[in-house]
RNA sequence: GCGGAUGUGGCGGAAUUGGCAGACGCGCUAGAUUCAGGUUCUAGUUCUCGCAAGGGAGUGGAGGUUCAAGUCCUCUCAUCCGCACCA
């Protein structure tokens, strides 16, 4: 017989315990997903990380969250995929090469080999026999495959356009990647606008699938990231309509969604970039459109004030036959719509305000549907709503809808316009003159002109060991030895386009590639892509709502018109982890304020920093990282190794009262930390309810009987899985079982085991609290009434009151009313 | 300006369905134990009045609905995020 104290306290040693687990784990095949499973299959996935280098606590919390749910769902039964990869090209390499004398190449490499260790280190559940790096050939020869497809289907070109120029970066950046006017990585930089030939993707094709399908993805994508996309789309339906110049040339279109207004338009306003000014305009006026672009651009955006400049032409309102002035407005942006507008002040805030400013005349059109038409005399401001149209000849009288449906119907009959969509989200620029890219296949003939590089010549390779300068245009055209070929139509002799894609096209797919990374004859098998897809849940961050996560859907629409695939979104559940903040901001170098992920893990250990991450705050929000409150988590830790260890097999008291209460304790937790993982993901409270079972067990430890004991001791590291995995196994261990510990089923909760003895039920008098008794579950209303009048607190307060109503909630409360 | 989210102790947060506000953790206070060490254990910790029993107030603010409001409604303030001349 042992003694109470018979197996001796063990401390909590996590370095020790982790580094054993995890060199049992580096080469063996466990995260390993199955093909030809007869399980249901479940698809985690994380944003792939670029490759900076270094992971810091601010990383961690991503993958911490997909971590826990691929370890549940695979204790749940399901044949799980959770991959990784590396977002291996991109900038910061070039930079790397040009500050230090780095080689791209092994610069890189180097990153994802240490970054690697790291995951590793964490205990990461990944699948590695699928790892992606998207700078490796066999991967971007498919990015140029897809490209080719496109190109066949008229959904790549190349053209002359503005786009945004960063001069920090010494390249093109797409819309998506201008934030505030400045580059989305530098955000100090002002973006300029260039005039560059250049390769574009023709999202706008999908524009309006991009828009509608978002109805899929409503049950399980956050609101926020859908209007985020929906505003970017920016869908509008108007009409467009010729106003002819007087006299005669060529006419100006304009875009409006008010044709329902256009008797009220008293003037034409073009951007200063429109083709016509130039037609339209004297030499002084030129140098005037010149100075209003240039102030423009100086601004950035945001408030400007409304600048005009009067042609001295007029163009003809094809309703209304009137004469009207053309303007041109520093306001009216060349790159939305038809690049100019009919203004109406009556009915449009800033025609208003530009129209009052120059003295150009109002005039209402639209009455409110239950008052009569504004004064043009005494008009304070424009009334932009529908209403019911007056002073508008043959359509006075018709409502706004109607009108609108009515006369741009006529416009395309008479063939002066017509019915028109308009978006807001342009084709997608893909062409970067930067090194560290896919090259894009094509090829500049002097006789054939650009000639697609063949398919059987994929891939096209990016020269390594390069000289990289950062300044002159793309690298690559100072290498011959890539730039120089021979045409694939006519031998003759052809230029490489020197250009790369950008980065964004690398991670528009990379999740089809994982479902069948080794393949050399196609992107992947569309079986494969059949079982796994859709992507059951992906995790990242929020700032990639307009950038990645547009593009992947975009991406994925046309690989299923090119009938590689079936599915048409990427993913059905979309979750965007919240920041880690210390010290009151976000981790940042410049801020000084970074952990990395190597002193965070010596310091506390793998399953601290995942416990801590997960503790702290719901997933979704922001947390914050104290190291007290990692100290925390590891306390909490050492005390269920701690309790763990000197428990096992231990001679225990027979059974009794302490059993029965710490099995409800147990059923409890398991219900509440399953119903977190099943429906809102709130592991803060399943930890929190973690703890409480330890704290629970720590004041009964001397009464628990043995059965019991193994039981709490067995369900224990089986919930812990998810969160601390190394402690987990090691406690499994000692406990003599059989691992790995995700390989056994997560366990069921027992409801009448979990279910309290009895109803604590409250009463109160007037809403206040005033007592409780304990009672039987479903004790009848007037039982529960009559011993709460009973009760001898409650029967001094109701001295000398007056009982208006007694409110009973059976199990709950009873709510006493005096007057 | 428009749209959205959030506001709870000293701090992070909990309260999932209108029914005990403050679970859990940090921090702090007191005590015990052990000290070469991230101690461990016990008790306490919303504010306030009171020696105490007990009372009062309390979820950004002001109203309201209800027997009952952190939770629902109206207004308002603050912070954060997105959009911002998109015709």
């Amino acid at each position: 017989m042992h003694s109470p104290d018979a197996m001796p306290e063990k401390s909590y040693d996590a370095q020790q315990i982790e580094l054993k687990w995890s060199d049992r784990w580096k080469n063996s095949a466990l995260f390993q997903a199955e093909e030809n499973s007869s399980k249901p299959k479940f698809y985690v996935l994380e944003m792939l990380p670029y490759p900076s280098g270094q992971l810091h606590i601010g990383h961690l919390r991503n993958y911490a969250i997909g971590d826990a749910l691929a370890r549940y769902k695979r204790m749940r039964g399901f044949n799980v995929l959770h991959p990784m990869g590396w977002d291996a090209f991109g900038l910061p390499a070039e930079n790397a090469a040009i500050a230090n004398k780095r080689d791209p190449y092994e610069w890189t490499r180097f990153n994802i080999e240490n970054m690697k260790r790291q995951h590793r280190r964490m205990g990461f559940s990944y699948d590695w026999s699928r790892e992606v790096t998207t700078c490796d050939p066999e991967y971007y020869r498919w990015n140029q495959w897809f490209f080719l497809k496109m190109l066949e289907r008229g959904l790549a070109y190349r053209k002359r356009s503005l786009v945004n120029w960063c001069d920090e970066c010494g390249t093109v950046l797409a819309n998506e990647q201008v934030v505030d006017g400045c580059c989305w990585r530098h955000e100090s930089t002002p973006v300029e606008q260039r005039a560059i030939e250049q390769w574009f993707l023709r999202i706008t094709h999908y524009a309006d699938e991009l828009l509608n399908s978002m109805a899929e993805l409503e049950a399980g994508w956050p609101e926020r990231v859908l209007l985020m996309q929906r505003n970017w789309i920016g869908r509008s339906e108007g009409a467009e309509i010729d106003f002819h110049l007087d006299p005669a040339g060529t006419p100006i279109r304009v875009f409006t969604t008010r044709v329902d207004t256009i008797y009220g338009a008293t003037c034409v306003i073009l951007a200063p970039e429109h083709p016509l000014v130039a037609e339209l305009t004297g030499a002084a006026a030129k140098a005037e459109v010149k100075r209003m672009i240039d102030a423009r651009a100086a601004k950035g955006p945001g408030d400007i004030e409304k600048e005009g400049i009067f042609t001295g032409h007029y163009a003809v309102n094809p309703y209304s036959n009137g004469k009207i002035p053309i303007w041109i407005g520093n306001f009216v942006l060349m790159g939305y719509g038809t690049g100019a507008i009919m203004a109406v002040p009556a009915h449009d805030e800033r025609d208003f305000e530009f129209c009052k400013q120059y003295g150009i005349p109002i005039r209402p059109v639209i009455r409110p549907v239950d008052g009569t038409l504004a004064d043009a005399a005494t008009l304070k401001e424009s009334f932009p709503d529908d209403g019911i149209l007056e002073n508008s000849g043959p359509y006075s009288g018709l409502a706004s809808e109607e009108a609108r449906r009515v006369m741009s119907a006529k416009a395309e009959k008479e063939n002066f316009g017509k019915p028109a969509v308009t978006f807001r989200i342009k084709d997608w620029g893909i062409s970067r003159q930067r090194y560290w890219g896919t090259p894009i296949p094509v090829i500049y003939c002097e006789k054939c002109g650009i000639v697609p590089v063949p398919e059987k010549d994929l891939p096209v390779v990016l020269p390594l060991s390069i000289a990289i300068t950062g300044k002159g245009r793309s690298p690559l055209e100072n290498v011959p030895e890539f730039m120089n070929v021979k045409c694939p139509k006519c031998s003759g002799p052809a230029r490489r386009e020197s250009d790369t894609m950008d980065t964004f096209v690398d991670s528009s797919w990379y999740f089809y590639r994982y479902c069948d990374p080794h393949n050399s004859t196609a992107p992947f098998d569309s079986k494969k892509i059949a079982y796994w897809f859709p992507i059951d849940q992906y995790i990242g961050g929020i700032e990639h709502a307009i950038l990645h996560l547009i593009y992947s859907r975009f991406w994925t629409k046309v690989m299923r018109d090119l009938g590689l695939i079936s599915n048409g979104e990427p993913a059905t559940r979309m979750f965007n982890q919240g920041m880690v903040i210390k010290d009151g901001a976000k981790m940042s170098k410049s801020r000084g304020n970074v952990v990395s992920l190597d002193e965070m893990v010596e310091k506390f250990g793998a399953d601290t920093g995942r416990v801590f991450e997960l503790f702290a705050a719901p997933p979704e929000k922001e947390m914050d990282w104290t190291d007290s409150g990692a100290n925390g988590a590891y306390g909490f830790l050492s005390r269920v190794y701690r309790f763990v260890t000197r428990n096992i097999g231990n001679a225990q008291p027979a059974p009794g009262e302490a059993d029965k209460k710490i099995l409800r304790k147990l059923h409890q937790t398991l219900r509440k930390v399953t119903e977190d993982f099943e429906s809102r993901w709130h592991f803060n409270t399943s930890i929190a309810a973690l703890m409480e079972l330890m704290n629970n067990l720590q004041s009964m430890e001397k009464q628990i009987s043995a059965p019991v004991m193994a039981e709490v001791l067995e369900k224990m590291a089986l919930m812990l899985e998810p969160f601390a995995p190394y402690l987990a196994e090691e406690l499994w261990e000692e406990q003599g079982r059989q691992g790995p510990v995700f390989n056994h089923p997560w366990p069921a909760y027992d409801a009448e085991l979990a279910r309290e003895e009895e109803a604590e039920v409250v009463i109160q008098v007037n809403g206040k609290l005033r007592g409780r008794i304990y009672v039987a579950f479903g004790t009848p209303r007037e039982t529960l009434e009559k011993l709460a009048l009973g009760d001898a607190k409650v029967q001094t307060l109701l001295d000398g009151k007056q009982v208006v109503k007694v409110i009973v909630v059976p199990d709950k409360l009873v709510n006493i009313v005096v007057k």
